[in-house]
DNA sequence: GTCTTACAGTTTACGCTGTCAACCTGGAAT
DNA sequence: ATTCCAGGTTGACAGCGTAAACTGTAAGAC
């Protein structure tokens, strides 16, 4: 009768209430303040019972890079369905590939940012999901199987550096933010439909 | 007459035999092998000792990233005048930024891919060499200051957005490396010369 | 109605981390 | 001879992920 440790709300299970708690802290303190002994308190249950419902901390943080990967997969997925040029289509998805990296920083750096060597493996099959939106700006080019996975790799990476590079707050603060990412979007685009000197040793 | 701690050599002075071994780990095993406590048993120090040399942990990785610093500025200045028009200089320049996160991962990562918010400030003087690097990429463009700069930004970001995808070995490795660095090499200097939507709100 | 089993937690503990405060020790200066 | 100090050590603290052992409780079997 006299509770000295919140007890947690017996009505949703521990499991949820973990994954909500991290959702929060992840949010709200970015990835480095998400401790198990952090979670659990606020949870109202022992670091330990973590372990019952996660096999360990990386998975716990999957289950949240999950979530992250299917929201970006929504949005992008959405957004190739529009109708236009394959061209501004590319464009409007690496627009929103961008927008999901600066609206939602702290998953984008779990997802992209995280050193993976150091994780566990990451499971193939929730891989192979992950990797759904980075499929589109492939397809989008339009070209044979192999050129269009480089010129997405391209793509990709020309829109991962400026999006971690600016959330990293490395890019000088007093350039003008929406033209650079304006600019930088062009120029990705553009390194997908040039003529670019390895188109000779394409399959 | 009995050491049975690793007595160090005592010729080389404490500070610079713990940078040593800061640099034999982190090249050896990576970032995340450095713990005080390692280098100082290496050394043959006792882990507090480390502070006697250095404020904190966090100064010591500033004093590698210092050094990686130097060495990117020093090939990147290097290849910089060389002859040739501004697009091969770019190139060339490119590539030798390229070759020093491929062939420097660990330094890179401290370098680029670190959270700088979890970090103890960096110190400000250091910080404006540290970038001698980029402004290379700003001043091969020879357009006006705050043209060149977002131009720079551009080309330093796709660049980055590489080379942190290869270290990370988060791009599919059924792709042709070598075609896709020099894609990207050529995509990152069209970013720099093309024209670009922002152009108009340059001042 | 009692015994068994399994689940879902907790307690405790281990080895690791960065870092601080107190202590020690040898040599130079007074 | 005494004092001072730079440069080290010892021990400790709070935090980390996590493994092992323990506990309470609910459901099923006899």
């Amino acid at each position: 009768m006299c509770p000295s440790r919140p007890t947690r709300d017996p009505a949703t299970p521990l499991r949820e209430a973990i994954l909500q708690e991290a959702r929060t802290l992840l949010e709200g303190e970015g990835y480095a303040a998400l401790s198990t002994r952090r979670i659990a308190s606020a949870v109202g249950c022992t670091a330990t019972s973590i372990y019952l419902h996660f096999k360990s901390k990386d998975s716990l943080i999957y289950a949240l890079i999950n979530e992250g990967f299917e929201e970006l997969n929504r949005r992008v997925v959405e957004v190739s369905k529009g109708d236009g040029s394959a061209l501004s289509l590319l464009r409007d998805v690496a627009r929103a590939y961008v927008d999901f990296g600066l609206e939602r920083p702290e998953y984008y750096e779990i997802m992209f940012m995280l050193r993976a060597e150091q994780m566990e493996r990451y499971p193939v099959d929730a891989y192979r999901r992950a990797r759904r939106s980075l499929e589109v700006f492939a397809e989008l080019t339009a070209l044979p199987a192999q050129e269009a996975a480089r010129r997405g790799a391209i793509v990709w990476s020309t829109l991962h550096g400026l999006v971690s590079l600016l959330i990293a707050q490395r890019i000088d603060i007093s350039l003008d933010r929406e033209a650079l990412i304006e600019d930088s979007i062009h120029s990705a685009c553009l390194g997908a439909f040039a003529a670019l000197p390895s188109g000779a040793n394409s399959a």
